[in-house]
DNA sequence: TCCGAAATATGATATAAATCATATTATGTA
DNA sequence: TACATAATATGATTTATATCATATTTCGGA
C-alpha cells in the first residue's frame, strides 16, 4: 500500500510532531533510534523533505530537524507524494493508460469508491491529528 | 497498489477468461500480443499460476493456456495473492508490526473501512465475474 | 516413431527500491 | 577564530522486482 520509504518517513515526521518545535530539535541519531529505522536512510528521507519544506532543519551544533506549525498541517498526503510521487495512488487497477469512467477496466468501478475513500484520508488528515491521537492515547506508535 | 505482475497475471486471466475453455487453448504467444505485456514475463507468470492450479494448460502441439469453469470462479485475489503475497495487503500502513484494532497506530482506525472494502473487492469478485462485464461491454481492457 | 509445437525449468540481465557510507558545508560556542 | 556538531550532497552497495533468454520436457500428428 505504501512503500517502505513513505512508512518511514511517515513515522519520522509523526514522532517529530510530538517531540518538536522551533525552540526544540532533534537529530537523525535521535529520531532512528526511538522510530527504529536505519540511521543513514532516514537522514536521507528528512534531508528530502526539508528541501522540500515539508520539515525544517538547522545546521550545526544544537542543530537539527523539527516541524514548525506549518509543516504540522500538512495533510499527511504530501509526505507520502513527496516521497513515492502520487502516480500510482491514482492510475488504473490494471495498469491500463485511459482508464476512466466513460471507458473502465472491469475494476475499475468496483474499486472507486474504497479508493477515493482512502485517498481522502490521506489528504484530509494533518499529522497535526495523528499527532493529537496518540497524545490523547488514543494510537500508539509502537 | 498492486505490482506489475499482479497487474499483468490479471489483464491475462481475464483475457483468457474470455477466449479459452477445456476445448479452445491459447499460446503465451498470442495471448502477450493481445495483452501487450512482454511474452517471456507473461510466459513465466502464466507458468505460475498454472502449477498452482489457478489455470490450466497443456503441453505440445495445439496445447496452450485456458482456464476452465474451477478456474474461473476463482476470486481475483487468488491471482493477486499467488503473484505478490497476502502479506501488504493486511500489514499496518506504516508497518508496525503490532498494530490492530486494541492498539491501533494513529492510521489505522481511519483507513481500516476502505482497507477491508478494498480487500472485498478482491476477495468477492471472480474472474468470471469481470470477464462478464467485459462481454457486456460495461467495461473494457483496453 | 519421428518431428515440431507447445509449456516448463532455470537462470541471466536490467532496473528500481532500499540501505549504507562519507566528504562537505553551516553554525553555535568556548 | 577554532572546534565540534549537526545537516547536506553525493554516490556506492545491496536487495527486490521486472525483464529476457534458452535448454528441456511433453505431446499431437504425419
Amino acid at each position: 500500500m505504501l512503500s517502505n520509504s513513505s512508512k518511514y518517513a511517515l513515522k519520522a515526521v509523526i514522532y517529530l510532531t510530538l517531540h518538536t518545535d522551533d525552540t526544540r530539535k532533534m537529530t537523525v541519531k535521535e529520531i532512528s533510534s526511538h522510530i527504529q529505522v536505519p540511521q543513514a536512510y532516514v537522514a536521507k528521507l528528512l534531508q528530502d523533505l526539508s528541501k522540500r519544506d515539508l520539515i525544517s532543519s538547522t545546521r550545526g551544533p544544537k542543530g537539527g530537524f523539527y516541524v514548525n506549525e506549518t509543516n504540522k498541517s500538512l495533510p499527511i498526503s504530501s509526505i507520502v507524494y513527496a516521497v513515492e510521487g502520487r502516480k500510482q495512488f491514482s492510475s488504473c487497477l490494471l495498469g491500463l493508460e485511459d482508464c476512466d469512467e466513460e471507458k473502465p477496466c472491469p475494476v475499475h468501478h468496483r474499486i472507486v469508491s474504497s479508493r477515493s475513500r482512502f485517498l481522502e484520508v490521506l489528504e484530509k488528515t494533518s499529522i497535526a491529528q495523528l499527532a493529537g491521537d496518540l497524545k490523547a492515547k488514543k494510537a500508539f506508535l509502537q
